[in-house]
DNA sequence: CCGTGTTTAGTTACCT
DNA sequence: AGGTAACTAAACACGG
């Protein structure tokens, strides 16, 4: 929405919500979980709107974390000192934006405490997402290759091929690349190649689409996001958060390197990480159709909350939960 | 003290 | 128009 007097789009305010901004952070995170602190310097590196008037959008930001149910606080462990907490997306707060909107949810995601399947705790979350994050780096030692930033294809779920490629709604190259219909009446294409300044991964998605932006208020920051790595994610090799399913079968009960996962030590077993099933059951309502931005809005009204989940068995989806008004 | 996290409340904007 | 989401401000508690 450029307005009348200003040269640029760069110091204006991006077209996302702090939820979706803060997603984008996490999303771009190898744990898929980040401090505050990160969140802060994720948004500001690429979006120099925030750089300014740090006092009021931070606060608003740890509002929406705090009352927000799709983001969920993970402990540090003991071994990692610091102040605050980790904070991660909800397994299944996947579907919030199927209308393309990113500065308006479809609707609000709220956890059914009642459902029985749910983890009581942020705890079992969070030893889920600790889980994942040592298998996916100890996959990386293992390979010593890369592994993909960004979970894009993490929520491809259902083991189903997609050959368009799936990504979490939450992935940045989702929010973000996604034509975005400018309300000042400007249209981006996200497939316009822009070079260098997008912080995006650009060949992480199947979509093929060297992703440029037309956001010119966004900046890239090199080293955030490894866009020279290739993914050439298949789909059905990833589930939640990202990890890739392949190793996370052959990684359970490795040696796990030295890393800074903030979360409580898990038992040596790895009981409360089942080996998930393959396939897993899709986390989000409706994948294949409304991963196409015409579709999604009229997708966006049936959206059965409870369907996904009740088939879910991996310890991510038991993290049942609903989208409600 | 400062950063973090929670909560409440009011306003604005969008959607149905 | 009404409901809801997003944004903002503020107060307060807690911990490093």
């Amino acid at each position: 929405m450029p307005r009348p007097g200003r040269n640029t789009y760069s110091d204006q305010k991006p077209p996302y919500s702090y939820i979706s901004l803060t997603a984008m952070a996490i999303q771009s995170s190898p744990e898929k979980m980040l401090p505050l602190s990160e969140i802060y310097k994720f948004i500001m590196d690429r979006f120099p709107y925030y750089r300014e008037n740090t006092q009021r959008w931070q606060n608003s930001l740890r509002h929406n974390l705090s009352f927000n149910d799709c983001f969920i606080k993970i402990p540090r462990r003991p071994d990692q000192p610091g102040k605050g907490s980790f904070w991660a997306l909800h397994p299944s707060c996947g579907d919030m934006f199927e209308n393309g909107s990113f500065l308006r949810r479809r609707k609000r995601f709220k956890v059914l405490k009642s459902d029985h399947l749910a983890p009581s705790k942020p705890a079992d979350a969070a030893q889920y997402l600790q889980q994942q994050a040592k298998l996916r780096l100890s996959a990386l030692a293992a390979s010593g290759t890369h592994l993909p930033q960004m979970p894009a294809a993490a929520y491809n779920l259902g083991g189903v091929a997609q050959p368009s490629g799936f990504k979490h709604p939450f992935a940045i190259e989702n929010i973000i690349a996604r034509e975005y219909k400018m309300p000042g009446g400007l249209a981006f294409s996200a497939m316009q190649p822009v070079p260098a300044a997008y912080p995006l991964p650009n060949q992480l998605t199947t979509m093929g689409s060297s992703l440029g932006t037309g956001w010119p208020h966004v900046y890239g920051s090199a080293g955030m996001i490894d866009s020279a790595t290739p993914i050439s994610m298949a789909s059905g090799d990833y589930s939640a958060y990202g990890v890739p399913l392949k190793p996370l079968c052959h990684a359970a009960g490795q040696t796990l390197p030295a890393i800074p996962v903030p979360i409580k030590p898990t038992p040596a077993a790895v009981p409360a990480l089942p080996a998930l099933p393959a396939p897993i059951p899709t986390l989000l309502s409706n994948s294949p159709p409304s991963l196409s931005p015409k579709s999604s809005q009229t997708a966006t009204s049936q959206s059965s909350p409870a369907t996904p989940s009740e088939t879910l068995t991996s310890p991510a989806s038991a993290l049942h939960s609903v989208a409600v008004h």
